[in-house]
DNA sequence: CCCGCGCTCCACCTTTCGATTGATGCCGCC
DNA sequence: GGCGGCATCAATCGAAAGGTGGAGCGCGGG
């Protein structure tokens, strides 16, 4: 094989902005081909079951309704996909979980420098995962420190309560008793070291744990 | 006097993928010159004291200290300072409104086309407002639903509930009785139409009311 | 196989919050 | 000078949320 076969790429990015500049910087790189940019996860989808590409650099949110999350994870599930290295602007627990469940090859910060956008897209076009020194330090620390680490119901109820729910709400919603309902909330209070329900919202948003 | 003298531009943002993008997409429009682009608001000041400058292109948001609004005041406050227009992700009214206090000349939306985004500069450029659609949107919004506009006293409690501080917290730490948290919250309640405090604190934060 | 963990649910009690009503002093504006 | 908006405080009452101490079930790992 000729070490000259470039790597092909696909952008997704609501931003045109965005786009532009991921092509221009990775295009000034050598061994890189743009084949096409899109600004909707729909239409990343649809791309990335053509052959010839190689890794889909895909944003985790777009303006309209799916999110790189769900593209990721519909993309990842065919045979022979492309991989998927996520590019996104947030550093939730949330997200990178989400996207990491999805089947992404590696998750990037939209602040890094070119030099290591390229370094993670040639290591992510090897199939070996590429993650942002933020990233992996977040990582680390999660596994280090267990009792952060809520439980996917857990996760969801906080991020109802986030959402301004109450207790009644939540409990309709997610088909529980409010019993049930206060209990993750307990367990929920203990991991986090609060002792309401707002400043476990406070909490959780600020390690990340949930969207705002 | 000639059509021909090019605009020149100062691009601050502390993405290099952004940056990149807007070089990108503003050197292929004619009557533009970028003349330098910075990572840091610090740097945009700096810079764009020199003279040669017309329009500075300002993110809202750094990895730094110091915020855009700040760097946006700083430079207006000069005689014959160049235009600022604030090109950032966020609509949030806070940032919004921030950024016009500090004496920007328009607000733009990262996921704006090129064209609009042309447009805009040369917009702010000949000293006229430029504002995206949603933020225009948004501030009539503002304007015609005056009950949305929380006093500043009111602001202050919302931001501290959404801190998770409890009612005796908040009394204590603003030196208050805790029938004046519940009065003050009561009015935020009405004027959010919600009726809990989590979900004030989630009304609050959808409309940029207080920082997350 | 049993233990631990996650998820579900119950009962009882205390505390906090929210709803209502009403009042006072201050300040700016017409 | 009166009027309205803002900030401050009080009292009361019912509803919601939090604290405690359970318990059963399913599932995966040691």
């Amino acid at each position: 094989m000729t070490a000259a076969a470039p790597i092909r790429l696909l952008l997704a990015d609501d931003h045109p902005v965005v786009r532009a500049g991921l092509r221009a910087v990775l295009e000034t790189e050598p061994g890189f081909e743009v084949v096409a940019d899109v600004p909707t996860a729909e239409a990343a989808v649809t791309l990335a079951e053509r052959p010839g590409i190689d890794v889909v650099l895909m944003d985790l949110r777009f303006g309209g309704e799916m999110r790189g999350s769900q593209a990721t994870a519909a993309i990842t599930a065919r045979e022979g996909a492309p991989r998927v290295l996520v590019l996104t602007t947030y550093d939730s627990d949330a997200d990178i979980l989400a996207a990491i469940e999805a089947g992404a090859t590696g998750y990037l910060l939209k602040d890094a420098p070119p030099e290591e956008l390229a370094a993670a897209v040639r290591t992510a076009a090897a199939g070996k995962s590429a993650l942002a020194p933020t990233i992996a330090l977040r990582l680390m620390d999660r596994m280090r420190a267990p009792a952060t680490a809520l439980t996917r119901r857990e996760t969801e109820v906080l991020q109802l309560v986030a959402d301004g729910l109450s207790n009644a709400q939540i409990s309709k919603k997610l088909f529980l008793s409010q019993a049930t309902v206060k209990s993750h909330l307990v367990h929920i209070y203990a991991k986090l070291g609060v002792d309401s329900r707002t400043s476990a919202v406070a909490a959780g948003t600020a390690q990340g744990l949930i969207r705002r």
